[in-house]
RNA sequence: GCUGGUGUAGCUCAGCAGGCAGAGCAGCUGAUUUGUAAUCAGCAGGUCGUCGGUUCGAAUCCGACCGUCAGCUCCA
């Protein structure tokens, strides 16, 4: 006798066990008809569920959005129907919901091509035609081992021998005659899949993401409510692509790569520029923070690689080079040169907090299909720092920095701060004790914020624990970018220590850090952010003055100077062009003032004012614009 | 590194059942002196990523390598 307390706090008692489905009638035939899934006590259950017991029940409509998880899902079962009625023989392995979308990862030796995709879409939109029920049922798992391998498809056998335990039954979903493994829920048929769903691309995806297994085809997908929200998703796709710091920074000319350096970038005057500027800002931040910038050595012996530890997990990463017989490793990072500075002299617990900061170009040599435009990069300069301290500064200093953290990215108008904490690797340097000590400091730190955080299990540095910070540029993707790291190791093993009020040697902890991450990324990270429309502080170029006819000619010199004299920016443009071509031009390169000089400004003693965004802004006398131009420079807007 | 796609003029791309390499923009020259997102005309520009193979003949077909793109793995 069931009494079932709807989302609104009504209630309804039923003499017997009754379904999702059936109570969703009872409330109202609009309600069942829309009904998708259930969810009964917080857990999401099929329409089939049979409530058994009090419990606080939600019916879950299109409109819900728990529901497009499970729209997605289905999505994924679908896809893999029509890959296996087009294609028998090939093996379906598994195929969740994901951001936008859903992937499956299938088993065949011949590759999937953009037409297949085209072709299988068609027949997914077939089987939702089809409106076939998905019912699930639950079956003996010696009964299910054998069915699958009956059917050859060894991967499903592979994955129910490893979740589900001996003896415990699998839950299966049937949708006409395709089944497969599921833990579920789904929707009542594929009818309800709709068809604001696309195939997006195919790709190879290890079998359970080792690089050691055969490599598998997996096919993405993008999945909707409807077909309004599907073209809206790809229209923001558009504008994404559209922002592609690749195609900005070669059409704003700020930088480029080429054959002859892979993973590296050409930067160009006005790239230049940007990266300059946004050293000065954290040298600024540097100095009123108490940091000192120093600069060590870009190649290094072997026998220091070693000692750190870097020699061991990372040689094949590192660019190396010989000569005179000596082995040198072109540096990957700046933290093993920090100490040898550290090292010079003797350091009193006095010296400390002291915090090295270093702009070192560091090389990687990034695998090769992992390089992206700026993004991962083999040649970059972090704003990089290293905090040496005792352990009870750890938490006052790792304070300090989250602090720093944000007011850096809200000068940039980052406010959707994430914050992270990365445990102990499988593969590292230290003590299990150490280990402990580290992460407990760092939770503590995070904790102390009152911040939510999240918690990322093995995803630490080899040498310690560290706290990541992404931010949520203005299309809502997630850029990761500062992080702190917390290491009890790698001072030790590079011989780091300072004398304590007790007259004893004690080993300094290191903190390593960075803001922006590297310079290069950031920028790459800005460029998007910004769609290439870089706040007048960070632009290479704020102003141009353009004549009309060759008798401003003097007058547009004249503008020019005075502004460059205020330390604006200002570049001339006298082609013996029209106007609307100079300005679109200009609008183009995203240049954030237009100074328009004809036969009436001359007259008036002013200059006509268009912005990038097309506004034209009226008459301007130079003072004017030129305070109106400083105050925006000012404030990083 | 792995899987798949891809590489033609400075840029964006067409040409690919094998038969003399094309367009638009950019560049140069000339004309035009122009009022808020492209003035007109002419000229010039390419070892078709590299190396090898098949063929009477290869941008086009095949192979290897390099770069690049998407994803996977990795990311001190």
């Amino acid at each position: 006798m069931p009494i079932v307390t709807l989302p609104d706090g009504s209630q309804r008692s039923f003499d017997d066990p009754i379904t999702i489905k059936d109570l969703a009638t009872t409330l109202g035939t609009r309600l069942a008809k829309s009904a998708l899934i259930g969810k009964v006590d917080g857990k999401l259950v099929d329409l089939s569920y049979v409530i058994e017991t009090n419990s606080n029940v939600a019916i879950i409509t299109k409109s819900d959005a728990e529901a497009l998880e499970v729209l997605r899902h289905d999505a994924a079962h679908t896809m893999a129907q029509a890959v296996q009625e087009l294609y028998p023989g090939t093996q379906v392995t598994i195929g969740p919901a994901i951001d936008n979308g859903f992937y499956y990862d299938f088993a065949r030796d011949t590759p999937f091509t953009e037409a297949d995709l085209a072709q299988i879409e068609t027949k997914m939109q077939e089987i939702v035609q089809r409106d076939l029920p998905i019912v699930r049922e639950i079956w003996d798992r010696d009964q299910a081992i054998q069915k699958f391998t009956e059917l050859g498809e060894t991967y499903k056998v592979q994955i129910i021998q490893d979740i589900i335990p001996d003896g415990e039954p699998v839950s299966i979903y049937h949708q006409g005659s395709w089944f497969d493994v599921c833990r579920g829920p789904h929707l009542p048929s594929t009818g309800k899949l709709g068809s604001g769903f696309k195939l997006m691309k195919v790709a190879g995806a290890y079998w359970r993401g080792n690089s050691n297994n055969p490599m598998l085809q997996r096919i993405y997908g993008t999945a909707w409510r409807d077909v309004k929200e599907l073209k809206f998703y790809l229209k923001q796709l558009e504008e994404a692509e559209k922002r592609d710091h690749r195609k900005l920074g070669r059409s704003l000319d700020f930088f480029h790569i080429q054959e002859d350096a892979p993973g590296m970038a050409f930067w160009h005057p006005k790239g230049w520029f940007i990266y300059l500027k946004l050293q000065e800002y954290i040298r600024t931040k540097l100095s009123q923070h108490n940091y000192q910038e120093v600069h060590t050595p870009q190649v290094m012996d072997r026998s220091l690689w070693e000692r750190s530890g870097h020699w061991e997990k990372f040689r094949k990463d590192m660019f190396i080079t010989e000569t005179e017989g000596r082995v040198f490793a072109i540096k990957p990072m700046n933290c093993p040169g920090h100490i040898q500075i550290y090292n010079q002299g003797i350091k009193s617990y006095k010296d400390l907090p002291l915090r090295m900061a270093e702009f070192g170009s560091c090389h990687r040599n990034e695998p090769s299909g992992s390089l992206h435009g700026l993004m991962r990069i083999r040649n970059f300069v972090q704003d990089d720092a290293h905090i040496f301290c005792t352990e009870d500064q750890i938490l006052p200093e790792v304070a300090a920095f989250i602090d720093l953290v944000f007011e850096v990215y809200a000068d940039f108008g980052f406010t959707k701060i994430g914050l992270a904490l990365s445990t102990r690797p499988e593969v590292r340097v230290g003590s299990d004790e150490i280990w402990n000590q580290a992460e407990a400091a760092l939770t503590t730190a995070l904790n102390n914020t009152g911040l939510a955080w999240e918690l990322k299990p093995g995803e630490g540095a080899f040498y310690g624990p560290k706290i990541e910070f992404s931010l949520q540029d203005c299309l809502a993707r997630v850029w990761q970018l500062g992080t702190i790291q917390l290491d009890f190791s790698m001072p030790k093993r590079l011989d780091a220590s300072y004398v304590a009020e007790d007259n004893t040697r004690k080993i300094p902890v290191m903190l390593h850090r960075a803001i922006l991450g590297s310079i290069e990324r950031f920028i790459g990270i800005l460029i998007e952010h910004y769609a290439g429309i870089l706040p007048l502080w960070l632009s290479p170029i704020q102003a141009v003055v353009i004549n009309i006819t060759d008798r401003q000619t003097d007058y547009c010199r004249q503008v020019q100077q005075n502004l460059k004299s205020q330390g604006l920016r200002v570049e001339l443009d006298l082609r013996n062009e029209k106007i609307g071509f100079k300005i679109r031009e200009h609008t183009l390169a995203r240049v954030p003032y237009l100074l328009i000089v004809g036969d009436k400004e001359i007259q008036n003693n002013t200059v006509a004012v268009r912005t990038r965004d097309g506004k034209d802004l009226g008459s301007f006398d130079l003072d004017t614009i030129s305070q109106k131009m400083l105050t925006e420079d000012a404030a990083y807007q």
